[in-house]
RNA sequence: GGGCGAGUGGUGGAAUGGCAGACACGAAGGACUUAAAAUCCUUUGACCAUAAAAGGUUGUGUGGGUUCGACUCCCACCUCGCCCA
């Protein structure tokens, strides 16, 4: 027996040489295996990661490793979501290029990547800041130019007059510029969308096909999705012919209005103050308001505030004339932008209607007491029945909302309605890092697309990044010159480029080819490996991203490109590593480097850590010392296993058979079975990894109390083989979890690597099973005694046994027994008097 | 204000109707060592009791409920986190 050292760097180095020699993590076009596509939410290039960042690619890289062993064809990819903002700032800041910057990060975070061990298909790595993957979203960008899902608007944006910018919403920090402090501004600006609202009532539904995702997921999803039904009554304006729509989901309140209020953005307004007396005051509050800032106007503390326009409309259900205010927290994206005031029903116009003395009319009544518009202290927002509503007095208010929406669409004074809170997606960013929006305006021929065979629009490298109002793309002259492809007469590019959410809401498509230059995606491919049978990602992404990536999926469906409506099929969102109380950062320096604690501990004791750590979709709590403990266990892993590195090649395999077992053989055997069953639950229903990880450390544990000898008879050969069997089981079931040391150990065994080729163990079914169970033994259910029993043991034996305890017969006695329950191999619970 | 999630030893966590605290960290004591590190062994929720061996009480945010039995299920409340207003 030699000692040998676990020398974790050199190990380490040598088996992460020896996958990338073997291929293990390249896919197998041609292979007949099941696929499993196993995807994590490729990075933003920021620079360097830490070990919160590690996580996700651990836990992918688990998973990944996993299902090779269990047989199936893995796709495992990685790529780089390179375009943002973080980039541009650093051009900024620093003078860096951002191309520069991005390249670099990307080199460094590459090789963390390594170090960590975590396995990809190299050869599909994609960066899609690269012209040759984002000619492929401008591609997708005509497509849903071509079937009008992309369109041109104005549209407030957030204005920093001070850096002379538009600011992305997430620069906004309590209304101001995270830059310079500047309160920011809205300022209409032409803006590009996709038509994503078209697509609100598809994308609900088709949550319920999302079976494998987590429930909070879904219902954050439905909630950004918002739909409400509801009536859209049209009131009409007085003196004039028109109408004013406005949408409410209470037409039961109806006769009950008192005003009407419209969002400061209403186009009607101008028309509507034009010429008279509070034309001004009007204006000045309608500047004032759209300055506010949406969060800020509708948030719960700030004050409602609202101005009377001078004019009225009617009511079309009892002819009431009702006044026209404009209020602050109205916003024009909701419903029509304007919204009927019912005070007695509703908490926000209530507070409104107290404010400027406007009329409160009660119209619901509770049942079982009697409002008085004059005792009101809040507004009634429950069921009750109707009151002061013409035909529809004494009817639940329930059934009102269905009847008063039957008596509106029958006289031709509204219409039910449908609406959703999702918004279009506003796609277009003043920004240059990113891919330019493929549209050439001429003059002669106007807004064109730009064709199919001028992809890419490729970005300029030579700008001035210093921000003074535009896009630095406005001032470079070769890019916005170009020639217009229907007249060939003189035009220019567009400007904007896209937001980074449509880089990444298709790159999953780009990785089954992600060198075709003749198109964006390999349709066959595609509908072989799509959707992706296991994304894993931040649960921060559970919106936005997700959402966007479902859409576009969803646009290619329809348009016939690819077969599948989901993307993503399960979905695994990770918990945060936590430090000091709060989510590392830079910012607030509380990063731990990977990189230290793998030159002082290795790799696999790391992702044992991170994986140890708590369940993976829980935030956790990093702790330094932590680390210590899986590398102790690594450590006596390596021990135990290299201790007899010169007995495994010499005893010869025998087939173990429990029954021929002895006691203590048995006893190992048992628990490497049952160990086996217990990661294997873990793994199948619920990834917690952590305490499969624990169970096999118990195994261990268990393991040092056997007496491993020297074969030089049968028996003891049968004793060493199920020893052998015991550690070769715990390097399989770890061999997920801590790759490196996994494959030494194995080889230290005399087997041939790689162990990622060897099928995940089995457990047998006739070992698992204990012949021998303690019963505990509870009164009036406190425990009292246990009593070890044969496991077939008949419910009236067991009592007899029971009964004749000693222990228990004292508790008994002078007792009357009132009731035994018996829960098999379990517990005796007897009840008494 | 609404939605979702969480609350268990000194710490991370385990147990999803049946022995609360698996597994690990930390701590204390011991062995080895000239010494330290590493390693190994023992103890470790709290309280009471005891010469020792036992033993007992209590305990999963708070208060109620269901049940022979509740960390687990139901109702109400408190605190924290995330998302949305």
């Amino acid at each position: 027996m030699a000692e040998r050292e676990y020398n974790f760097t050199d190990i380490e180095c040598k088996w992460q040489g020896f996958w990338e020699g073997c291929g293990l993590f390249r896919a197998d076009e041609a292979s007949r295996k099941e696929k499993f596509y196993c995807l994590v939410m490729f990075p933003y290039p920021s620079g360097t990661l830490h070990v919160g960042h590690g996580r996700n690619y651990i836990i992918g890289d688990v998973v990944a490793r996993y299902k090779i062993m269990k047989g199936y064809n893995v796709l495992s990819t990685i790529g780089w979501d390179a375009f943002g903002l973080p980039a541009e700032n650093a051009a900024i800041k620093g003078g860096v290029h951002p191309a520069i910057w991005t390249k670099n990060n990307i080199k460094a975070m590459k090789q963390q990547l390594h170090r960590w061990g975590v396995g990809y298909d190299w050869d599909r790595e994609i960066t899609s800041c690269n012209p040759d993957y984002y000619k492929w979203t401008q591609w997708i960008f005509l497509k849903l130019y071509e079937n009008n899902l992309a369109y041109k608007k104005k549209a407030a944006v957030n204005w920093c007059p001070s850096c002379a910018t538009v600011l992305a919403n997430e620069q906004v920090v309590d209304g101001c510029c995270e830059r310079c402090d500047t309160p920011v501004r809205q300022r209409d600006l032409e803006q590009w969308f996709f038509r994503i609202s078209q697509y609100a009532q598809k994308l609900l539904d088709d949550i319920s096909l999302l079976e494998g995702w987590p429930e909070r997921v879904k219902t954050m999803q439905a909630n950004w999705i918002g739909r409400s039904e509801g009536v859209r009554v049209d009131f009409k304006l007085e003196g004039s012919g028109k109408t004013l729509p406005c949408f409410t989901t209470r037409p039961d309140t109806l006769y009950g209005v008192t005003f009407v209020s419209l969002a400061p953005e209403h186009p009607v307004i101008g028309e509507l103050i034009s010429g008279t007396p509070q034309e001004k005051a009007v204006a000045d509050f309608v500047d004032k308001a759209r300055n506010q800032g949406m969060m800020e106007r509708t948030a719960e503390g700030t004050e409602k505030e609202g101005i009377f326009t001078g004019k009225y409309v009617v009511n079309p259900v009892n002819n009431d004339r009702v006044p026209i205010w404009v209020a602050n927290y109205v916003l024009m994206e909701y419903g029509t932008g304007a919204v009927m005031g019912v005070p007695a029903h509703d908490q926000r116009d209530f507070l409104f209607a107290k404010k400027y003395k406007l009329p409160i009319k009660i119209v619901i009544q509770p049942g079982d007491r009697e409002l008085h518009v004059d005792t009101m202290k809040e507004a009634y927002v429950d069921d009750g029945i109707q009151v002061n509503s013409g035909n529809f007095d004494g009817m639940p208010n329930t059934e009102a909302i269905k009847k008063i929406a039957i008596y509106l669409e029958s006289k031709g004074l509204g219409m039910k309605t449908v609406t959703y809170r999702l918004r279009d997606w506003l796609i277009s960013r003043q920004r240059y890092w990113g891919a330019p929006i493929p549209i050439i305006y001429c003059e002669k021929c106007g807004m064109l697309p730009v064709p199919e065979s001028q992809l890419p629009v490729v970005l300029p490298e030579k700008v001035e990044f210093k921000p003074h109002g535009m896009s630095p793309l406005a001032e470079v002259d070769s890019f916005i010159n170009t020639i217009c492809p229907e007249c060939c007469g003189t035009a220019r590019r567009e400007i904007d480029t896209m937001d980074t959410f449509v880089d990444s809401s298709w790159y999953f498509l780009r990785y089954l080819s992600p060198k075709d230059e003749r198109q964006p995606f390999a349709t066959e491919k595609v509908n072989k490996w799509l959707p992706v049978d296991q994304y894993i990602g931040g649960v921060e992404h559970a919106i936005l991203h997700l959402l966007y990536s479902r859409f576009i999926t969803r646009v290619l469906y329809d348009l016939g490109y690819i077969n599948f409506k989901e993307p993503f099929e399960h979905l695994f969102t990770q918990g945060m590593i936590i430090k000091e109380g709060a989510k590392m950062s830079k910012s607030r320096g509380n990063v731990v480097s990977p990189d230290i604690l793998i030159d002082k501990y290795g790799a696999d004791t790391q992702r044992l850590y991170i994986l140890f750590i708590g369940p993976p979709q829980k935030d956790a709590e990093w702790n330094d010392r932590g680390v210590l403990g899986a590398h102790r266990f690594l450590n006596r892993l390596w021990q135990k296993i290299s201790d007899y590195d010169d007995v495994y090649v010499r005893v010869q395999r025998t087939e173990i058979h429990i029954q021929k077992l002895s006691p203590e053989a048995k006893t190992l055997y048992r628990q490497t079975n049952q160990t086996i069953k217990k990661v294997a639950d873990d793994m199948e229903t619920s990834w917690h990894f952590n305490t499969a990880i624990a169970s096999v450390m118990e195994l261990l544990n268990n393991a040092d109390v056997f007496n491993v000898v020297m074969p030089s008879n049968a028996a003891e050969e049968l004793n060493f083989n199920v020893f052998r069997h015991s550690m070769e089981t715990i390097l399989l079931l770890m061999a997920p979890f801590t790759p490196h040391i996994c494959e030494e150990l194995w080889e230290i065994m005399g087997n041939k690597p790689s162990i990622f080729h060897q099928r995940w163990p089995a457990y047998d079914k006739n070992a698992i099973q204990e012949e021998v169970a303690e019963i505990v033994i509870q009164i009036n259910s406190k425990v009292r005694s246990r009593l070890s029993v044969p496991v077939d043991i008949s419910e009236d034996e067991l009592k007899r046994r029971v009964l004749s305890d000693e222990r228990i017969a004292g508790f008994l006695n002078g007792k009357k027994v009132i009731n035994t329950i018996v829960v098999p191999r379990k517990l005796l619970n007897i009840v008494v008097k």
